[in-house]
Parts: structure tokens; C-alpha cells; sequence
DNA sequence: ATTAGCACTCATACAACGAGAGTGCTAGCT
DNA sequence: AGCTAGCACTCTCGTTGTATGAGTGCTAAT
């Protein structure tokens, strides 16, 4: 992958990679050599230029304007060039202290994870809930609604929760609940759904009768369509922090981008809700350990072609795990995004530690 | 309200109303006369066109373009002239086919909801959990997780379910922690949190220990955290339906505005998001019957001049009650809309009135 | 009261132009 | 050989001027 490049080169690759992301306009060779007091002139950057170019790292919207990096060359920034740098501790405290305040609730540390990341990294961010790929049951909870109804709660190991309402034809009271709900735990314990379905064929823990038939069919269902519904949830935010950024005001632009600038956003906005910029991209982020970094045509999905997305899997090995991350134009702040993705989803394994019952780990870096 | 207008005056409001609102473009006099086949002559139409621009219903954008409704106008539309059409029973049937799929989830009905009314619509939607304003206690489960911590799940009347993990120190089993659940719900059965509160201070009601007493500020907390959060909390779909409006694609759009369509997207979008483009209607919406319909500057937000809020209460009449419509440019088709927010809201009434034990009502028209 | 006819206004599209930015190349310097 | 100063060249962008066409507003005739 990585063609050797001289120091300078690098230099000059990383400076305009740099300067790029902050100022989002092409940059010019004297621009580098005024701003970044370069002790060779323009004249020499501009050879070098041509050479990263000639390379594939940059390219040239025309002749008189300034280069920008190609996906190569943010590639080769992502993997060589680029400052490591973590997030400041004064950042990193006030994250968790954020995360601490929704003590005990997964859904809002979900949510808190979403805006944390959108804020910090000033784009859109996503964040799948953690599960398991196989899930096992732990209990079944009814709770009275009223004589013909119930809120049934299906416990999870890993801290899933599933509820539902549920109707039936005959009066029951709590105590009748309590005992058939007490009865299908018990048998169900650790099961994965697939062992529930066994388990009803065998004649000796075959049900009662038509109602626990009922909740078993429940239970197996619920189950079931975990399994299905594998990448199609998940939170978004930070949609208004993407917009912001320089490559969705048309007034910054060029004239014609200005006219399909909301084109462009709308057709992201599609991408992100019904999750085609992010499901393919799971099963590889799962697979793999630490920050992964996705550069415009990298991304299959050629909508996605000026988008970049960073991600990190999150959670518990073993056990349960998620996704999360930030997606933006590839005009990226890589370092600061790819930081912020890191800490928060050590935060967020942290929580899932708690909730599953491990000690929590030392957190990360 | 209703200043006179004459038969013919009427006729041609309406139609400008409604040839605006399908073409997007300002309506031009003989447009009106050779599409309806009007039998008067485009001069004709000129004066009375102008005549009805005097009276504050139509406006004009510079000399030589067609008319386009005010506030005023779509005001004076929606309360005299508009056809009011239901929705086909066709599309009725579909609707509610699709809650029966998901019956006895309450998100899903209200995800649901928001989908249908943005697809119907063709704007965006909201939709607010239904709420009860004094929320009354019915029952607490506790969930063993592992040793040292739980699942409370506080089940609240009308169906309305918080769920929380929960840590503690010492080591509960099972059957300890459905004891002490079963002692709260005795005792706070149907009790408003300020009840709760009172029992807390008189001494034959003091808590056991210290365990007991977390789980009654758990109780008490959740309820009041309930009852602050009230606007703030709401589903929203349907973006990427109403930026496919027109007003949102610049090669439709004037030049001028076209730099500015990102701008006042983003400024949506933002309202959208932290509710103030929904919250302070809540109350209005909320202490009247029918469908309120907002149109562009009498919403007091600058920031939704542009944009009208056709809305409707949902629930059960003094159990729960939510609110949801549909948001869009004010170039909308109200006669649509308005049909379709009361029909979603008299199918969500019924289920709530199911979840709540009520008999459904007959489905309305 | 209605309408035909026409002058007038204004947005929009298009072409021409000048200015400025930034490159690419060449020739000279170290 | 590597670097740099200088300069011609290219292309965008903003401006100006002009033609066009849509649609009105008015007036005079019916």
C-alpha cells in the first residue's frame, strides 16, 4: 500500500491534507509556503505538488486552482501522516460525567453517545444498540395491565430488554401470571431461540395450555426478530452539525455544487435512515478490533462517494456489542474524529461491562 | 374573521390556492382562465385578482409575476373553501392494517405513526408519546440482572412504562426483591407522585431500609422527571419527504433563494429537532378538539414563517393524550393533510383506548 | 360590468469582459 | 542536481449589457 513517499513529500501531503480539512477550499502552493513558513519556495512546492499528483494523492479541480487530496492521499494521511493525538482530558472527563448523570438507562446512553459524538467530531453520528449475535434468554416478567391485558418483559442475557403489550380472551389475575411467567423462565434459562423450539416439541415440557402456547410463540418471535432486524436500528443525530459544515452551503461553493448541494443532502439523509451507508459496513467493523476508516469510494455505495465514516465496535466480547461512529465529507477532521470515536466507545464498552456483570476495565489511552 | 367576498372572488382564491399548491409556481391570470376554462376573460380574473391582493389574500413578488396566497389566503382557504375530502376507504384500510401488524407495541405504533403521516402527507411529521398529565402509579417489577443489580420497570396507568437498571451494594436474590416490589406497589397503588411524596414523610409508610428508600426516589423521580420532560420528547419523520418538496430544490427556486434553501433547511431541521417548533402549540392543541391548523406567521417563531402545522390531540379523553400532524411549507395541501391527521389520530385514539382497557370507540367517518 | 389591446416592468438567460488566482514551464542561480 | 525567480498561460468568478418573455396594469371600446 504504502509507495515511499520522501519526508518532504510527506510534509507537503500532510500540510495540504490539513489545510484543506480546516479551510475547505483548494490549496495553493504559496498558501503552504506563507502559512507553514516553509524554508523551500513555492516554486518547489509546486513540483512536489505535481509529483503527489502525478501519485494520486491530490488532485486538480482546473488548472488555476489549488489541490485537494483524492481518497488516496487521505488514505495514505489516515494510515502515516496524521498526529495521534487523544482527546484532552478536560474533554475526557466531561464525557463520562455526561454518561454518569444517565446512570442505569441504556437508551438514553445510546442517545448521549450520539450527541456526544456529533458535538465533538461536528458531523452526524450513528449508533447501533449493543446485541448479541446469539441471544439467550433470561426471563419472562408479566405485568397487569388490567383482566384481559399485560406488558410482557423478556429479559435478555446482556441487559436487552423487549416489551409488549398483550391481550387475551380469559380473566387472569397477577398470581396466575406471576406462576406461568415464574414457569417459562425457568425452563427457558439460557436458552437461544432455536433450544426454545426444541424444547416445545419435547413432550415433557410441552405447555399448559393455549395461553402459555401464546407467550412461548411470543418469546420465540421477539427472538426471532431480533435476529432479523440485525442492522436496521440504530440512532442518529448530528444532522444539523454535518449540515453546517462547509460543503452543504452553497454560498461557499461552486455554483453549479450549489445547485445540487441539497440534492446531494437529501440523498445522505436517505442514506442515513434506512441504513445502507452503514449496514454493509457492520459485519466488517464487528469483525475487526479498534477505529475503522471508510474514505469516500472506499464505501461500496457510490451515494457515499464524498462521505467518510469512521467506526468502532463497542461492547462486551462475547457477549454483547454495537457499533458506533461519525460520518461526514471526506473533508474530515480524521484525528479528532477518529479520537472521539475511540474514547466513547471505550466509554460506552465500560457501560456494557456494568450492565452484563464484568468489572469494568481500565479505560482506554 | 371572514370579511364577504363574492361568489366569483371565492372561486378564484380557491383556485389560486389550489393551482399554487400543485404547480409551485406563482399562478398567472390567464393560466387560471384556460386550465379551468373559466368563462371570463384573464382581464377579468386581473382585476379581481388584483382586488383580492388589496384585501390581504394574494401577493405578488415583483410586477410581472403571477399571484401567490398569503397567510391570509390559505387562512381564509382552509376555513371556507377547501373540499373536505377523507381519506379513500382504501387507504384507510391500509393504514390500519398496517397498526394491526405491530399491535402491542407502543413505540412502534407511534414510529408507525410518524411514517404513515410523513408518506400520506408528503411532509414531515411529529408525533408525541401519549401522556397523562397527572401520571398515576399502578405497579413496580424489579428484574434480577445479576447479584447486584436489576431491572425496575415502573408501570404507570394508561399503559405508560419507564424502565431503569439499577445497582446496589448488598447482595439481593429473586424473592427479595419481588417482596420489596410488591410492598411499593401496595402502597403507592394509583398514587400521584406528590402522594407518594406525602406517604414518605408519615411514619407507619417509612421505608424498610435503605434499598426501599432508593426505589421510592427512583419512583418519585421518574415521575417527576415525567412530568417536566413534557414537550421535549417526540417522534419526528418524514425529513426527507418534505426537502423533497419544491421549496427545497433550488433549480425550482428563484436564484436568490436557492443559496438561502440550505440555510432555512438547516434552521428547520433545528426547530425540529429541540421541539420548538412543536412545543409551544402543545397546549393549544391540546386544550381544543379537531385539528388545529397553523399557518406559516401565526406560529410566533419567526423561524416557522414559512412553514405550516396541521396538528390534532390523540388519547383518551382524561387518561393520556398525545399530539400529531404533520409539519411542511405553507404551500401545502391542507385539504390532505388535515384529513389525514384526523384520521391517524382517531386510529391511534382507538389503540390507546385499547391499551388503556376502554372499548374502542367506532373508527370515526 | 366586461374585455381586447398594448405599454410597461421585471426576472431570467446569455454573452462578453476584466480581474485575479494559481499553476506550469523555463532559464538562471547555487 | 536541486532550487528558485519570473512570467506566460489558463480558468474561474463577478460584472455589465442586452435580449427575451412572462405577466401585469391600464385604457378605451363594447
Amino acid at each position: 500500500m504504502a509507495a515511499f513517499l520522501s519526508e518532504r513529500r510527506q510534509l507537503i501531503l500532510k500540510l495540504v491534507v490539513q489545510e484543506f480539512v480546516e479551510t475547505a477550499t483548494p490549496v495553493a502552493s504559496d498558501t503552504l509556503v506563507r502559512k507553514y513558513g516553509l524554508n523551500f519556495s513555492s516554486a518547489t512546492v509546486r513540483n512536489e505538488l505535481a509529483a503527489l499528483e502525478e501519485l494520486g494523492y491530490l488532485t486538480h479541480l482546473h488548472t488555476s486552482a489549488g489541490r485537494v487530496p483524492t481518497d488516496i492521499g487521505y488514505r495514505y494521511f489516515v494510515e502515516n501522516l496524521m498526529d495521534r493525538l487523544a482527546l484532552s482530558s478536560a474533554e475526557q472527563r466531561m464525557i463520562r460525567h455526561q454518561f454518569y448523570q444517565v446512570r442505569g438507562e441504556l437508551d438514553q446512553w445510546l442517545q448521549l453517545a450520539g450527541a456526544v459524538l456529533a458535538r465533538t467530531a461536528q458531523n452526524a453520528s450513528l449508533v447501533t444498540p449493543p446485541r448479541s449475535d446469539t441471544l439467550r434468554f433470561r426471563s419472562l416478567e408479566l405485568i397487569a395491565i388490567h383482566e384481559t391485558m399485560a406488558l410482557a418483559v423478556l429479559v435478555f442475557h446482556g441487559g436487552t430488554i423487549k416489551q409488549q403489550t398483550l391481550s387475551f380472551d380469559s380473566v387472569r389475575n397477577g398470581e396466575d401470571l406471576r406462576r406461568i411467567a415464574a414457569r417459562i423462565s425457568d425452563r427457558c434459562q439460557d436458552c437461544t431461540f432455536t433450544q426454545i423450539e426444541e424444547l416445545l416439541t419435547q413432550a415433557q415440557t410441552a405447555p399448559l395450555d393455549d395461553f402459555e402456547r401464546l407467550l412461548y410463540d411470543l418469546v420465540v418471535r421477539a427472538m426471532r426478530g431480533y435476529a432479523d432486524q440485525a442492522a436496521e436500528q440504530f440512532y442518529s443525530d448530528g444532522l444539523i452539525e454535518m449540515l453546517s459544515q462547509p460543503e452543504f452551503i452553497p454560498a461557499l461553493v461552486r455554483e453549479e455544487d450549489a445547485v445540487r448541494a441539497v440534492e446531494r443532502m437529501r440523498r445522505t439523509l436517505e442514506l442515513l435512515k434506512n441504513g445502507r451507508a452503514l449496514g454493509p459496513l457492520i459485519p466488517q467493523v464487528l469483525a475487526s478490533d479498534g477505529v475503522q476508516v471508510i474514505i469516500g469510494g472506499e464505501h461500496g455505495e457510490d451515494a457515499m462517494r464524498e462521505y467518510s465514516v469512521v467506526l468502532a465496535r463497542y461492547g462486551v466480547d462475547g457477549s454483547v456489542t454495537g457499533v458506533l461512529g461519525v460520518i461526514g465529507p471526506t473533508r474530515m477532521a480524521y484525528p479528532r474524529s477518529i479520537s472521539t470515536v475511540r474514547y466513547i466507545s471505550s466509554v460506552m464498552s465500560d457501560l456494557m461491562s456494568g450492565l452484563y456483570g464484568a468489572e469494568p476495565r481500565q479505560p482506554e489511552e
